[in-house]
RNA sequence: GGUGCCAUAGCUCAGUUGGUAGAGCAAUGGACUGAAAAUCCAUGUGUCCCUGGUUCAAAUCCAGGUGGCACCA
């Protein structure tokens, strides 16, 4: 059966330089699960792999993307799901790297097909929002899917606003799409966490934001700038400088806003992946370990 | 040297006419089904700078000390 071998862990622990170690090692490719690195406006404040680096094993869905197109994990889903399958034809073990979460569970687990919100329903759901507020968007809820309004977080208006867009839509419950059904792969995963003591982990997110400040990314945010108020450009390093711009903070607090910024992203990233009980942790500077236990773990699989 | 202002949570500061203290940020934990680097929720015991005094009671008033800042010499 052929092998996933899934490198996940908190940004900037240094998943990329192992994943390509071991890719070397199984001279095999890496398949990218991370929902930014996807976009080929954005580099430095990504952390995309260096073009040597790209040269020396092949990276799918890295910068395969415009800022300028919706894009979405069942998108995702599909289009990784068939890659590997095609890829596992000649090669094994296979390698996923990434830190966004939903996108490894993706991989891993599958996800609820629920029909695709058009535009036109989103945006009407939206200003509807924006007009009556949230009590209103909770009330619209219970009166539409009182099942999922039940176990709702009323709070957090993005997941509302989803499940009314995909009732409206739909004619139907967002409770009856949830089914929560657990995909079977045809073939096996191995999961190996890369972590570090906290302390040592916010000194190099902190000092790889300086490193992407003198690499520009000041001018790449710039570049994009205009279309700061894409879903896509939401990202820690470019919204914070993008506050820059508009003036409302000066640049050396942009900076430590993008630090701070990415810790809270790493510590949300270890929260959870904690609950994940199928993750085999190591050191970032245990690669040796970590190959030694990749082949014992694939020779017990053969 | 003189005068004035300040000293409270890791940081920036609130604290009403005296009743032993609370916001923001940070930090930490959690949730997570098509925006996920997104979004949402929860968690606040600290010699109230020190010493003495007044008072039933002092972060709060008084005196002195220490440290910082500003202005005047």
């Amino acid at each position: 059966m052929n092998t996933l071998i899934v490198i996940l862990g908190p940004t900037g622990v240094g998943k990329s330089a192992i994943s390509i170690d071991l890719a070397k090692f199984y001279s095999t490719d890496i398949i990218s699960a991370d929902s930014r690195q996807l976009f080929r406006e954005l580099t430095i404040g990504t952390a995309v792999p260096s073009p040597g680096e790209l040269q020396a094993v092949d990276h799918h869905f890295i910068q395969s993307r415009s800022i300028h197109h919706y894009y979405n994990v069942s998108e995702y889903e599909t289009e990784a799901i068939e890659r590997i399958n095609e890829l596992f034809k000649t090669k094994n073990p296979l390698i996923l790297t990434g830190g966004s979460m939903l996108y490894i569970d993706t991989i891993c687990k599958g996800i609820d097909e629920i029909p695709t919100v058009t535009p036109e329903i989103r945006q009407e759901v939206m200003d509807w929002h924006r007009e009556h507020g949230l009590e209103a968007l909770q009330q619209r809820l219970l009166a539409l899917d009182p099942e999922y309004y039940a176990i709702a977080d009323l709070q957090n208006s993005k997941r509302l606003l989803h499940a009314v867009e995909v009732c409206q839509m739909t004619g139907q419950t967002f409770t009856s799409f949830r089914t929560n059904t657990v995909r079977e792969r045809p073939f096996r995963i191995l999961k190996i966490g890369i972590n570090q003591q906290r302390e040592l982990l916010y000194h190099r997110i902190n000092q790889r934001v300086d490193q992407m400040m003198e690499a520009g990314l000041l001018e790449e945010a710039r570049s994009v700038y205009p279309y700061k108020d894409l879903n896509s450009l939401n990202t820690v390093g470019y919204k914070e400088l993008f506050s820059y711009f508009d003036g409302t903070c000066t640049l050396d607090e942009a900076v430590d806003l993008i630090k701070r910024s990415s810790r809270k992203y790493a510590r949300k990233q270890l929260t959870w992946f904690r609950r994940d009980h199928n993750i085999h942790w190591f050191e970032p500077d245990q690669v040796e370990q970590i190959i030694a236990f990749t082949q014992a773990q694939l020779k017990a699989t053969k």
